[in-house]
DNA sequence: ATTCTGTCCTGTAGGC
DNA sequence: TGCCTACAGGACAGAA
């Protein structure tokens, strides 16, 4: 489910949450949700040890641990982590998978609706092909303008399957790829490399508007996305185009397309992007 | 080499 | 009410 926006808000939360404290007990509920090795080891790795790092890599987040080692969680469509206070049995729900219990009597549930999320234990993080092979962060300091239009050059697929392509960039998702082409006034089945350079300078600065915008809203909830506390994100209020399918265009009243785009739901104005 | 399609799962909404 | 189909914030293997 979340996209950069929603999993850096996840991230930010965790760290005034989490910071500095220790897993003192894990319940895995469906162990289908570890992948990489057998649950038993996964508890051995994780219990006991003090959470001393908080970082978020694409859409993954990054656990480090003071001992050595990262827990590692791509949340994916619906992963959710929910923290509460209390007992144990509260809050818990039927894709609740696994509660980490640490030492500030916090409970911390990873929930996962459609188990689609990976949780993982490594030593190195290069263990994890995916930070092996993701592209920049859209809000970190090598995504620039000449970057970006040389790296625009070198594709011929349409712009909305490209900025959704993790190796070309790491965090946008099909939400904000509808929302960041509509600020754009892009068309999405555009060929990245047909892209002018008035064009690519409104993407530039629409990519950056939106994840940070969305950001402070605190990321986007359509279905399943939560924060820690369980609540939702408030960018749902500015989204333009996403699951507007029939609704009139914010600017031109024009009803807006839905078209699918490597197999993805894609919205966009026809009118308003060319 | 790049781009696209099918798959992994569960749950929900909408049509009839 | 129930049954059926379509669709859902992702990533990755394999096919084109």
């Amino acid at each position: 489910m979340p996209e950069l926006p929603e999993v850096e808000t996840i991230k930010r939360d965790l760290v005034e949450k989490i910071f500095n404290k220790r897993i003192i007990n894990i319940f895995v509920l469906d162990p289908r949700v570890i992948r990489n090795t057998d649950p038993k080891v996964f508890i051995q790795h994780c219990i006991n040890k003090t959470i001393s790092e908080i970082s978020r890599q694409g859409k993954a987040i990054v656990i480090g641990f003071r001992e050595k080692g990262y827990l590692v969680i791509q949340p994916m469509m619906t992963g959710q982590l929910i923290c509460h206070n209390g007992r144990r049995d509260e809050g818990l729900e039927k894709a609740t998978k696994i509660i980490f219990e640490l030492s500030n009597d916090l409970y911390l549930n990873y929930n996962d609706q459609r188990l689609f999320g990976r949780i993982h234990f490594v030593k190195k993080l290069k263990e994890i092909a995916y930070f092996q092979t993701i592209g920049p962060d859209p809000l970190g300091p090598k995504f620039n303008f000449p970057w970006l239009k040389e790296a625009l050059q070198k594709h011929k697929a349409p712009i909305k399957s490209l900025l959704m392509h993790q190796n070309f960039l790491a965090g946008i998702g099909n939400i904000y790829a509808s929302e960041i082409l509509f600020r754009s006034h892009i068309a999405p089945q555009r060929l990245a490399n047909s892209l002018r350079q008035g064009e690519i300078r409104s993407l530039y600065k629409a990519i950056k508007n939106v994840l940070s915008e969305a950001i402070k809203s605190r990321g986007t909830s359509m279905r399943n996305y939560r924060d820690t506390d369980g609540k939702k994100g408030n960018f749902i209020h500015r989204i333009r185009v996403y699951g507007r399918e029939n609704q009139r265009c914010p600017c031109c009243k024009t009803p807006i397309t839905r078209i699918v785009l490597s197999g993805r739901s894609t919205f966009y104005c026809h009118q308003c992007q060319t």
